[in-house]
DNA sequence: AAAGATTTTCACTTAAAGTGAAAAATTAAT
DNA sequence: ATTAATTTTTCACTTTAAGTGAAAATCTTT
């Protein structure tokens, strides 16, 4: 499911396979951590999305991260996150590299 | 201010140097995010631990990180955090090296 | 224009983080 | 050793982030 390189999915398809309701995503996307593609208004998940978003929530639900530590960690180019983050989401963060740069000095 | 290296003081005074609650910090201990040297059952706060906390602290309110996130970091051995965080925390999660290897798969 | 889907808004629930207050236990002082 | 002062512990409460339900508003499509 989800294979395809090329196709893109429905929002609420999404949600049904992440466990989660469609208006979690709508809540990620407010602090950008997820940029579907849209044409018009509505909103297509790429493959990368989705895997992301899989990420995510493993992050969260097993680990019991919050979503701002994973904020952190995008500007922060943490290794292990950066690895399965898409570049436009990593590029939403690329005006906070100061603040990185001076992290806990 | 906690300048003396072999000095350690009394949770009472660190908790109000941090801005807590000293609740605060018995709570971070059932999480083994700090673990003051004892002489009976009276806790001692060393420099280290203080700069820890307080490093704590700025990751928590500045950057809105939460616990949970703390520890998978001491886990993951991030660079960052291992950097402040006293050895003998870092140890108390020895046991999780495994865990953190498998991490994502 | 009507039916169906998606988005948006408002208000609510849940769980983690943190705290207040008082009882119990220790430590320190006389 | 007995009292006074601290510290620890327990219970229950507050606050905030994360997540959700339901309905109104906005498309889309036929």
């Amino acid at each position: 499911m989800f294979n395809e390189e090329d196709k893109s999915y429905p929002i609420e398809l999404v949600a049904e396979f992440l466990g989660v309701n469609s208006r979690t995503l709508y809540y990620y996307e407010k602090f950008m951590l997820v940029c579907p593609m849209r044409r018009g208004r509505k909103r297509y998940y790429s493959k990368a999305d989705i895997e992301w978003l899989e990420f995510v929530r493993e992050m969260m639900y097993e680990q019991g991260m919050n979503l701002r530590s994973i904020i952190v960690l995008i500007r922060r180019r943490d290794d292990v996150v950066l690895n399965k983050c898409p570049q436009d989401v990593v590029d939403c963060y690329k005006n906070y590299l100061v603040r990185v740069r001076n992290f806990g000095e």
